[in-house]
DNA sequence: ACCCGCCCTGGAAGCGTTTGCGGTCAGAGA
DNA sequence: TCTCTGACCGCAAACGCTTCCAGGGCGGGT
């Protein structure tokens, strides 16, 4: 049932590989001819380029990366650095990251750094050393040390979704996000609103940060005075969201709308309301930050963030970046309130 | 508000890159007993090696990889195809095809081909001929044209989450999950069961296929003819999931039991189930399969399925077909039949 | 008709590693 | 003491591409 397999073994074997020099034979030129038409360099007679790049389609040739990345001293390539995959939020600005880089003709190279260890691993050895053109954090929060080597990478550094240092970053404006989800709650007359920090050790601080302060900014604005009880933080799962609204709703005066950092945890407190036997949002309303797909589906209101575009532009900052155009430092992208159907008017007798 | 980033203009300025060379000198031996030393070849004195080895911590080497990929015809790193990055599933099997690959010391080149024009210009192209040792399909499948031009990549090919020609590939038994799924729902009773099919076209269609045909022939084992009514198709989302279940509400008859081949499709269709004022499972049953991280939150009842650890197989196929180890051609993993909230008996009216 | 200059093209020197081949040197056996 | 065997190490040739530096050819201005 075991097999070994051909197509490894023929590696640099079957007809070799063909190299420059193949093509400028077959174009009859010299190989630095053909260099430079297949560059598209000036200074190259029409008909010679189109005699090459023919020869050059006759032969399937594709230049070898790692001989070009010697000779010119740059990898095409950049690295993207992300602490998770399988969240929406990754793989979405991912997907807008590759394809901006995919049309510029860069590859992307991905270095998911999950435990410490590999983090540790990843910036002790900086592995992006020489690997890369630039380094893309992908709502990647570093800490002090890390981002002293981060910066004897010796390459352009940006950030998505997070800021780091001075590197230039493209996020929402968590607090902006945040107040507009709280700003909601209040105007539908909700006094008493607990909040769900979702606290994740990979990402940044920043981040729950900003969307901590607009809660507590917004109560204040409110004339509200907050009580920490109706705070509870969590790790970033939907079945921490269910616990903390369990814990939320054992208070003596349980909350009549609740404030989710995320939408997956948002959803994991709907279904403990939902369980616990608790109209939603006739007795509790919730609110979550993201637009998940699933929210969709789920009839969440929440506080919609365009990923894509997120991974998108941080690709173009990378373009801007290499091709020695300045670079906007900061960009910010908007978030916009969705409202569905989990928030609504708080109950009467609830109503202090 | 425009600034020109330093670190992308120092790029080889500032006491540019140590390399190979720099190492020798420090350590005093040549570059040929440097490379013998890192590379921990044999007939180097300990003593020598030390020296070498501490020369290059002193100054913080870092091999190039576009020079050693050079000499020794090998890049060191293996390119990742997928159709999307935002799906739960891709996710995960690229969290665990990434750690298992990192954990080895190779790079992983990530491409995404979203629309048909990326994929067009992939297979014409072949970028990936000579930046990778292998190439790994993430649940992606590819038609006889495009098998014909990934042959011509020259390296090894590994499949995972699909099946491609007859390259070693990973993934469940499509048929016998959606056979769990099935089984389950007649066992509780149920005789009318309608299906829902995620047709993706970026996909391969024998995912569906396995799915669709495990429907059949549960049924036909239940002795129960199947209505072609009761069968929908759509593209992939919940929000098709929730359109398509709309179809079978309208149906004359209804089913009282819906298998979808995905949970994303499935949680649609609960949406339109309990917004239609149905009881789940007390009215119609709905089961699907992936195990998504929120059917747990959302009580859907599922056939699971280890993504990240098909990714991880897949990674393990390509180290040993790298290293010449023999690569079992066709590793299945199990799926597990995951009973929650929305799979029940069928109502009694409905018990033909 | 002559010369200047520009456009094309080729030669060759790298880029940073790996590695085959040959040389040196120490120690052991005679 | 001499030779022989290895263990170590250095030289230099790749690897495939880019690019500097010149050289050849040709058109145009005078």
């Amino acid at each position: 049932m075991l097999q070994s397999l051909p197509a490894f073994a023929i590696h640099g074997v079957v007809a070799g590989p063909v190299n420059l020099a193949d093509v400028a034979r077959r174009a009859g030129v010299s190989s630095a001819t053909a260099s430079r038409a297949l560059s598209d360099h000036p200074h190259v007679a029409a008909a010679t380029r189109e005699r090459v790049w023919q020869a050059a389609r006759d032969l399937e040739y594709v230049a070898s990366p790692d001989a070009t990345g010697l000779a010119r001293g740059t990898t095409g390539r950049v690295a993207v650095v992300v602490p998770h995959l399988a969240r929406w939020w990754f793989g979405a600005a991912l997907e807008g990251l590759s394809g901006a880089l995919r049309a510029a003709g860069l590859d992307l190279l991905l270095y998911r750094l999950g435990d410490p260890a590999a983090r540790q691993a990843f910036f002790d050895e900086l592995p992006a050393r020489r690997r890369a053109d630039a380094v893309v954090l992908l709502g990647f929060g570093v800490d002090e040390r890390e981002r002293e080597r981060l910066d004897r990478i010796g390459v352009g550094i940006v950030a998505a979704g997070t800021r780091v240092g001075s590197h230039p970053s493209v996020s929402i404006d968590e607090y902006a996000a945040g107040r507009q989800a709280m700003d909601h709650l209040l105007h539908l007359g909700h006094r008493r609103i607990g909040m769900i920090v979702a606290a994740d050790p990979d990402l940044d601080l920043a981040q729950p940060a900003g969307r901590s302060a607009a809660y507590r900014a917004a109560l204040a604005d409110a004339g509200i005075d907050p009580d920490p009880d109706l705070t509870a933080t969590v790790t970033w799962s939907p079945e921490c969201g269910a616990r903390a609204m369990s814990g939320l709703l054992g208070l003596a005066r349980p909350p009549t709308a609740v404030y989710a950092h995320s939408d997956e945890i948002a959803l994991g407190a709907l279904r403990t309301l939902r369980r616990a036997g608790y109209r939603v949002p006739g007795d509790v309303s919730v609110i979550g930050i993201d637009d998940h797909p699933l929210a969709a589906i789920t009839d969440l209101s929440t506080v919609a963030q365009p990923a894509a575009e997120q991974g998108e532009l941080a690709a173009r900052a990378v373009l801007a970046g290499l091709a020695g155009r300045p670079v906007d430092p900061i960009v910010t992208v908007p978030t916009r309130l969705v409202i569905r159907g989990t928030s609504g008017r708080p109950p009467e007798r609830g109503a202090s």
